[in-house]
DNA sequence: CAATAATGTGAATCATGGTTCACTTCTTTA
DNA sequence: TAAAGAAGTGAACCATGATTCACATTATTG
């Protein structure tokens, strides 16, 4: 017997498969996964594309890889911005900010991971993406029903439509030709109104956006 | 000189155009835009695969067609449920209902038109159809504003997010297994909400549905 | 160091589906 | 009916980009 893998080793193919992966991800953000070829990745990782399939099955599976790595801190951000204490509506209000300010200064970024066309195997992790997001609000909604401070609703219909109310609002031609502050300050006033919730209150910034 | 186009060919003509586009369509029914290569069609259509290039420049030309061709009875629909008499929250009640029934009715083709990834030229198309259903909530919404019946808003965002907000809550895996009725009065009432209009009245059935 | 077992490589191959074009068939008119 | 101009045809071609695989290189251990 003359080989086992070594510690050293391991450590070292998993941090060339996050190299991949991470390679993957700023394509993603410079060019959406239009940009993200095997070729590409491979070159900007500075390896040859045959390494690539010794790191993952196919391009699907690095697809889904690289979607679930920019995806995570994004819904951590919304998830952080709504666990802060105060009423259901004050943390509606924090996270759709978060929410829309992130989508606006990496527009790039958000059309990928919500709207791009892609991979199948990225379409299934989008879809997981999205009931992420739909679950997060699904519950500050079901809370804030079950406390009385919003009226009885479906939660789960209407959190999948807040979201989808901001992606479009956020993602259309025209977010990107108003003042953001604004876009967000009336993407809030809607969400409170659509889940009927309290006015909003005025806030000088939002948390959670520093990356 | 020994040949001129006559009456009877250019109907011919536009005969075989339009049932070009209209195998399409039926493909894009069926199995979304996926399902529409050139060969399909020319297939359903009963031609060659080079007709085709005798009515249409390429593929991204003859999808925008279809998409147009299936886009015009859903957006005249939504107009027509809008344009009845009445107050400005019970015709954006009706044609909510009319959108969202028309989704479920039609899950592929809805789910094509709005989301389904496809040629560039069907994005350009897109683009227009989720114009054309916003301008047209977007001077609804104008309108109940300047009446005071609605609360002052950025009326085109707004708009754009109640389109992106039906969407979202229909395509979604939630709106088929629930009940119909429910997700379109749960929709009408968010909406209403979120245009910050009256609440919801009971409509037995809304009109527009008939294909 | 020799043997062994990985990982790294990239030109060649494959898969898919749009597009072309030389040829056939049809329509019109002198 | 013959000539001319169009429309119809589909096998061959092409473009793109993922995937393979025979070979090279590197790491480990007796």
């Amino acid at each position: 017997m003359a080989y086992r893998e070594t510690v050293k080793i391991r450590e070292r193919k998993a941090a060339q498969r996050e190299a991949l992966v991470c390679a993957g991800e700023s394509l993603v953000r410079e060019h959406g996964f239009a940009g993200l070829t095997i070729q590409a990745v491979a070159t900007r990782a500075g390896v040859g594309v045959g390494t690539l399939y010794r790191y993952f099955d196919d391009k699907g599976a690095l697809c889904a890889e690289v979607f679930r790595y920019a995806t995570e801190r994004e819904v951590q951000a919304v998830a952080d911005a709504m666990a802060v204490g105060g009423d259901v509506s004050g943390r509606l209000q924090n996270s759709v900010a978060v929410f829309a300010e992130r989508a606006l200064r990496a527009p790039q970024l958000a059309w990928s991971l919500i709207a791009e066309p892609a991979e199948p195997a990225v379409d299934t992790e989008r879809l997981e993406y999205r009931k992420a997001y739909a679950d997060l609000f699904g519950s500050l909604l079901a809370e804030g029903v079950r406390r009385g401070e919003l009226p009885a609703q479906n939660c789960s219909l209407v959190a999948a439509a807040l979201v989808g109310a901001m992606a479009e609002a956020l993602l259309g031609p025209l977010a990107q030709r108003m003042m953001h502050s604004e876009v967000v300050e009336q993407l809030q006033a809607l969400c409170l109104r659509a889940a009927g919730a309290r006015a909003p209150q005025h806030m000088a910034t939002a948390t959670g956006v520093a990356s």
